[in-house]
DNA sequence: TCAATATATTGATATATATCAATAAATAAA
DNA sequence: TTTATTTATTGATATATATCAATATATTGA
């Protein structure tokens, strides 16, 4: 197993949701898991298809997307290292109910999903893990329900560029690393608007685009924007 | 315990999960449970306040919504029994990721979080049933997530009036036990444009409305319509 | 280097949809 | 019954936002 922060990552478990398994019970998902490598672009799973493990997300970065009517596309979030990644339907109809695409080179490791539940219905701690993580998708997806349906786009698009600082990227001027368009699929507007609001955050000094590099410069702003519009 | 169908339940446990639940296993949830009967209009519990309970949803009619930005809501979706309800944020935060409020005269029971964590613990048929329930639940919002930003409203009502007929009253001539502006809030539109589109849908002879009396004409042109719109 | 493609920008227009407003019908209260 | 209140209806208007279009800039490939 390699530290946090070692280049190369090879089913390293760092997930927190790893932290309730013994020595012995990572062997076993040892045999039971495959590593795949991705290049930006490529899809890691696609919403539909059949879900048979879960994937630990070792190295790299992707998006988390579910399909909509047309060919329109919510972007739900961005995923990072360490982060395991249960597909949701694994206990209900066995399909994915979202796609799964890296956005950079990216790492995976598929861990058979019968091995799971083994350790799902063996270890207490494991299960409650588990448990956590999927209650915490469930709370966020309401969030964005509200958010995305109550919102104008200003307070959306300032709502993703908080996320993206905060939570993604977690430093403050940030490099992108989706594409601009992109953020229209986080905040459900189009590729115009993106642009359009981006250059008036900046008119109003709030944010300083150079490329894909962003800078906040007034966060507390950008919070009372996303809350009140 | 009542069986189904009888007028006066009383925690009955008739939702599927509790099939997977010895007799011993319910005397001991009957010790951690209490059983509380609601007026329409009266919220059984609220978005954001503290959960320590699940709950057995045992008779009458609820809606389940999140608040968003202003005062606007979203109607997730309506509950009838047997239903069991696990409040999402039980292994996260501890609170209500959404409201209860029902609609008809109801009667829900409060199990202890506690007894059921017991049971999630050493109960495998009971884990895998309960993780079969969030899963829906997450499976559901994603589809609501994706319904609701990338349709048009003609499109999101006819989902809601056959998501009515099909899935929640069961029946086709059905009697609608909310208001026509909670359409709305089911479909994330004004009471207006529900208004209107009901109209439009009966002068188009797609449905005819009596009162509250709902009689769906042509369901597959309904089906066409909330696909391709 | 030059062409070709993708990305960014901005204006004009179209359109979905909310909001406001006025009134009608239905229901409840007195 | 008469009044008051809620629900329903419909039109006019305002507005958020997408779409279309034109062009500019940057990036890539030949």
């Amino acid at each position: 197993m390699s530290k946090k922060g070692e280049e190369i990552t090879d089913c390293n478990y760092q997930a927190p949701i790893f932290n309730a398994l013994t020595k012995s019970e990572m062997s076993l998902l040892d045999s039971h898991r495959i590593e795949v490598r991705y290049q930006p672009g490529e899809i890691i799973f696609k919403q539909g298809s059949p879900c048979s493990h879960v994937v630990s997300f070792d190295e790299g970065q992707a998006m988390e997307y579910v399909e909509g009517a047309n060919k329109a596309r919510i972007i739900l979030r961005l995923i990072k290292p360490p982060e395991f990644i249960s597909g949701t339907g694994i206990f209900s109809d066995m399909k994915h109910q979202f796609s799964l695409k890296a956005i950079v080179p990216s790492s995976a490791c598929f861990i058979e999903f019968g091995s799971i539940k083994e350790l799902i219905l063996k270890n207490q701690a494991f299960v409650q893990a588990y448990l956590k993580n999927i209650d915490n998708s469930l709370k966020y997806s309401y969030y964005k329900l509200s958010s995305l349906t109550s919102k104008y786009q200003l307070g959306r698009l300032s709502e993703t560029l908080l996320y993206l600082a905060n939570d993604f990227y977690e430093t403050n001027p940030f490099e992108l690393t989706i594409s601009k368009p992109d953020l229209g699929g986080m905040s459900n507007m189009s590729k115009e608007s993106v642009y359009r609001l981006l250059n008036e955050l900046e008119k109003d000094g709030i944010i300083k685009i150079e490329g894909n590099l962003f800078t906040i410069f007034k966060p507390q702003r950008l919070a009372e924007i996303s809350r009140n519009s």
